[in-house]
DNA sequence: GCCAACGTTGGC
DNA sequence: GCCAACGTTGGC
């Protein structure tokens, strides 16, 4: 095992369209349909063994669970042309309560996330520290 | 349902 | 290249 430096990331999802717990059920799946040229740029920088949040848009937003990058940006074969780019992420794990946007909000540790500066964009970088933080905020670091 | 933010389109 | 109009996202 060589020594990698793993990336941390935080994409989007409506609810109705693909849920967290559709991937608990599919435990993989491919994240395409993406037609944003700052999130298209970002899902090309991620790399196997990224840990990406998976959060939930909509009427209750909130950061529902982890997922890994299990495979890197290749064409999007929604659309046609090499200008898109997917990904596939899997399961890792879910957190212990999920973490409401409201509650981001209150956090002095989390004010600078992407996720509240950049409200539209729906793949974002998380730093390692915001990453830390709110697996404890969910219960999820011992 | 409303509205702010912001990306895209198209006329000039 | 500028900018107004318009569409979409997403929180509230």
């Amino acid at each position: 095992m060589s020594l990698k430096e793993i990336n941390y990331w935080l994409i989007k999802s409506e609810p109705e369209v693909y849920s967290w717990d559709n991937i608990m059920f599919d435990k993989k799946t491919i994240w395409d349909g993406i037609r944003n040229y700052q999130a298209r740029n970002n899902l090309r920088k991620m790399k196997t063994g990224d840990q990406i949040l998976f959060y939930h848009s909509g009427k209750k937003p909130s950061i529902c669970g982890v997922c890994t990058i299990s495979k890197e940006a290749f064409p999007d074969r929604t659309t046609d042309g090499a200008n898109w780019s997917a990904i596939e992420i899997e399961f890792n794990f879910s957190l212990n309560k999920p973490l409401p946007l409201s509650i981001i909000k209150t956090e002095a540790s989390l004010k600078n996330m992407i996720l509240l500066k950049q409200g539209r964009l729906s793949v974002m970088p998380v730093t390692k520290n915001e990453f830390d933080r709110i697996l404890d905020l969910s219960g999820n670091n011992k």
